[in-house]
DNA sequence: CACTATAGAGACATCGGACGTTTGTCGCGG
DNA sequence: CCGCGACAAACGTCCGATGTCTCTATAGTG
């Protein structure tokens, strides 16, 4: 396959040159089809991965632009992709949380303002209050963590972490959480990277991040485990564990 | 629109519920058209962005398939977005290097085998004798430091951080470092990096990382600078340099 | 003159069918 | 047992038609 392929790539350069540059309108799919040597059956194709991809904005009835191109929308498919991981790659997707989130937060420490703070306590104390709803909970946490990382003015940094941390990945935690009656306490290092922001204690407020960060690999791995064995005992009833790594010899 | 995006949510949906594992082959074109209830012009468009995004595979003659899901597959998109980033926020990513990838390097201090540096030794090398070649020494700072960061073992942190540096980027600091007569230095730093990993030692890598990203980051701000003030001039012959910053008053 | 309702044109959304090309397979023959 | 050729299945591409939404210009109204 290539017709519909070169057209991806061909529109893609065209907006690296700066040929169509970020609002910059598209010409109608025919126009477009004969210029690029194909039909509007593949231009179309091309088009719709472009749009997925936040690169193009298709508007019904008006007419194809190019968008922003910011951050915060060309890597939104960053938490589409970690969403469809398989189990035993969030564990990596954990390790860079790992690594990067205490820095981020951190550099959080440097840069946040009151109001912002004072908007954590509101989450903080949201938090708190919905201590026995799941739904609510996970909602709150990231917005705790996608307000603190915002803080750094840094856009692609919080695009990039809001994608490492998708809802389905955090559900899963929280659930672990909830099931270890270990909530109260991860609310409680929120906390503790609370006080470390206000106090604008950078050191302190690494240590707390990954902290909690830790905390939420180790529940990450009960729940992963827990999951891996019931799936093994449904391939296997009564069988010991065996390789999970699905891989199969010939 | 949304015929062909509900598709796309419920292929997604059953790769994710485990419904289509990885490996697992689609229904023929036609057949999962009538199954979503929609014509097959419409899930050409869905799979085909699946299939951009790593997701599908799709073999002509043969089928459609679920692909192994690995991170380095899914994550292959972050270049790509990388690359459409506009220039000012080239430098939130590399703040996010800043952040990241001194880590990381520290970390490969600590899991690097014998075998992997001597291949780094020789990437070294490679570069020293290519010190006037400004595409191989692209090519060799890239393999320098993907091979750096690939002895974690965490692919996804592998596949991270090489579409963090894409190759547009890389290009550009390196024209800068040419032109600056910093190709040398910035060869030495990489032997820094290499001497701090043979010894093992977490901390002297991370800071030699970190000086790294520090240079690449400089150059990077005196290219972005050189490259808007031609824009300016482009704009405006003559006139003195003002706001470069896009922006603009009402 | 200012504002609103409306008709028209333009553009994307979706469909259905047709044909070409590639690939995997299965049976035949060596 | 192995290689070869024909068949069938599946994707790649194209074309034309129709539906539906948006924007705009125009005519009408107060």
């Amino acid at each position: 396959m290539a017709l519909t392929d070169d057209a991806i790539a061909k529109i893609r350069s065209m907006i690296q040159s700066g040929e169509l540059p970020p609002g910059a309108r598209l010409p109608p799919e025919p126009q477009l089809a004969a210029q690029m040597g194909l039909s509007r059956s593949g231009v179309r194709e091309a088009v719709k991965v472009l749009e997925s991809a936040r690169v193009l904005d298709v508007r019904r009835g008006d007419g194809t632009y190019v968008t922003s191109l910011a951050p915060r929308l060309l890597l939104e498919g960053l938490g589409l992709a970690v969403e469809l991981l398989r189990d035993d790659t969030l564990l990596e997707v954990m390790e860079v949380r790992r690594m990067l989130e205490p820095v981020a937060t951190g550099l959080a420490a440097l840069r946040m303002t009151d109001a912002q703070l004072d908007e954590l306590a509101q989450i903080l104390e949201d938090m708190r209050a919905a201590a026995d709803d799941a739904e609510k909970l996970i909602q709150f946490d990231t917005a705790f963590h996608h307000t603190v990382i915002a803080t750094t003015g840094n856009e692609t940094l919080t695009s990039l972490l809001d994608g490492l941390s998708s809802r389905t990945l955090r559900a899963r935690v929280w659930r672990g959480l909830i099931e270890g009656n270990a909530a109260h306490k991860t609310i409680d290092e929120h906390h503790a990277i609370y006080l470390a922001l206000r106090s604008r204690d950078q050191l302190l407020a690494q240590a707390s991040a990954l902290i909690h960060v830790n905390t939420s690999e180790a529940w990450l791995r009960t729940v992963l485990a827990a999951n891996a064995a019931k799936a093994q005992r449904r391939a296997h009833p009564g069988a010991p564990a065996g390789r999970i790594d699905g891989t199969d010899s010939p």
